[in-house]
DNA sequence: AATCATTATTGACTACAGTCAGTTTTATCT
DNA sequence: AGATAAAACTGACTGTAGTCAATAATGATT
């Protein structure tokens, strides 16, 4: 029947509304265990009953467990990046912007740092690649941020926005993965940005 | 004995010298099938075989899988290193140095891609601190090597070598970790560092 | 409303990293 | 040599992520 096609357009079938449901109730309960107990120490057959489905079905939805942590943050953290970006003063340096955006995200990552932990090693070097989570928009949207923030200092505001990103990104993983301290991988990015940005 | 003590230092015991051989053959059965094999279908019962030990003792001498491949890779790499910095021509610009070097590194990992980025993973975000292998020394032989490239042309070499460094490992990521094209990889990598020396 | 094809769900099952209580080996001392 | 303490070793065992063959639900078609 032609019609059945066009209203799935127009409005998702209860399948589809369905699997949306389910997703959401395993993100919900996925976050919850999480935070309340930690990753390592969270089951997928919690997480399963907590959802109320059963354990197989928990791997039609996520590719892994560490996916399910990223289906868990993905939102939230586009979001957060996008307030960081807003807040900013326009009439701060550079560097001082830059600065800005890096210490809040640091901070946001500290609120839990097991879980970011296991987050950023999944998103910096995913256990395969075709099982990586998609965080695209994520990384769309802080990309432009930086490079809003570049652009009055840079030929290149692109290669710049690339380099600074870069360089923070090795802040982060001193600190959560190398059991660097924070404000010392802090103050080495400052004096970084400092030496790219002229 | 007092003698006993003295002894002990002139020469390893029979229980030292054990332990040592133990480790090199673990070592070595661990580097061959995880060469020949691959590294997720390798198991550690095969290595214990191949090793002629107790499963259980693996774990005495390596604190996890991954851990052996730190093992594996670690005298190797650093050897590597050294013979990449003995061989840069001392005439060429610190970018092309650089590049030289990062290039050569790539090229060391593009021999076994698959081991690589399992290895890579452990030692960007090690999935546990405490167990983390030390390659210190490695990263002492990298930056010292980075800092008498960049010496001339940077205000502060040790600022610079580890600006030069991040990035090269964010190349590395996106290379090994999010399937970006190596060439391309190496491309932005020379555009970042002739934007960081000047 | 009965039939069929497609898609979604399930939980018993598998494979494997890592542990630990018990055993063996080594070194020390009399 | 024999006794004792300390260190090294072991493999049966455990816990859990992820699979898959079987089953159920859905929706299209007559």
């Amino acid at each position: 029947m032609a019609n059945a096609v066009a209203l799935d357009q127009l409005a998702p079938g209860r399948r589809e509304r369905n699997k949306l449901e389910k997703q959401a109730r395993i993100v919900w309960a996925a976050r919850q265990l999480f935070h309340r107990q930690g990753f390592a120490e969270t089951t997928t057959q919690q997480i399963a009953v907590e959802a109320d489905i059963g354990t197989g079905t928990l791997f039609l939805y996520a590719k892994c467990k560490e996916d399910l942590l990223i289906m868990v943050f993905k939102d939230e953290m586009l979001e957060t990046v996008r307030e960081i970006f807003a807040r900013l003063s326009p009439k701060a340096s550079p560097v001082d912007q830059l600065m800005a955006v890096f210490e809040h995200m640091m901070a946001y990552h500290a609120r839990d740092i097991d879980l970011s932990r296991v987050l950023l090693r999944e998103l910096v070097m995913p256990s395969s690649l075709d099982r990586r989570g998609d965080v695209t928009e994520l990384m769309d949207a802080i990309y432009s941020g930086l490079m809003d923030i570049v652009r009055p200092v840079a030929d290149e505001p692109e290669v710049a926005a690339r380099s600074a990103f870069a360089l923070y990104y090795f802040a982060l993983i001193s600190w959560l993965g190398r059991g660097f301290e924070r404000r010392a991988a802090l103050t080495h990015l400052r004096t970084q940005l400092s030496g790219l940005l002229k």
